[in-house]
DNA sequence: ACTAACTACTCTGTCTGTCAAAGTAATTTA
DNA sequence: TAAATTACTTTGACAGACAGAGTAGTTAGT
């Protein structure tokens, strides 16, 4: 399991991402990250709609209901023009951080 | 510039590391981050002197006093046998943190 | 029919790492 | 002799992630 000190920050990235690919609602969102990293990381509920909170507020993603399922209604996101030049801008600093951070962590093998 | 959110968690690893190489006291270290990284990443202060208690809390590192420069006396940190192999632990979970973050990140140009 | 498990979202309070700002203090440079 | 630089320390604030609890309806198993 990924600590999560060392992911911190690169969420909203993440999740964006995920909602970049397709309209998405919260417990789908933490079920694919769960899938896709075989269980190497899982997102915690609370963090998760924390994040969304924050992604909206900045007009990074809106959100609209859809149909109920399993009880409860699902509140869909989907990403906003400001989401995608965010993101883009995200992947860019993301390289420029593995860069930076390998520069201390290479060669100790 | 870096954003400290985004360091964040790496701090111990990349302080270890230099330490590793060669002692340091720890305005050198401040000095060789903002060298090393052509000033995208600068430590603040405060922050490392908290990186060096945690550290020598986790007896990852031990201080000893040297010689007196430039006004106050400089306290030097070597690493111990446990930093060393936290160290290398550390280095094993920055690439699969790198794996993982790249799941989501990728594709995107 | 009943209940346990699952889906789905929300809220409150806590913890931790980073930082701004200020302080102490001696030395070197202009 | 004033200003810049070296060098370390402390305090308090902030923000992101999390634990834990709550709400609520649906589905699967016995």
């Amino acid at each position: 399991m990924i600590k999560s000190d060392i992911i911190r920050g690169h969420l909203e990235p993440i999740i964006l991402r995920l909602i970049y690919e397709n309209d998405q609602y919260g417990y789908e969102i933490s079920k694919q990250i769960s899938l896709r990293t075989d269980n190497r990381f899982q997102i915690k509920e609370a963090t998760l709609y924390a994040v969304f909170q924050r992604l909206e507020k900045k007009d990074l993603i809106e959100s609209y209901y859809g149909s109920v399922s399993h009880g409860r209604k699902r509140k869909y996101y989907r990403i906003t023009t400001l989401g995608k030049a965010y993101l883009k801008e995200s992947a860019r600093e993301w390289q420029e951080t593995k860069e930076i951070i390998d520069l201390f962590m290479e060669g100790l093998e």
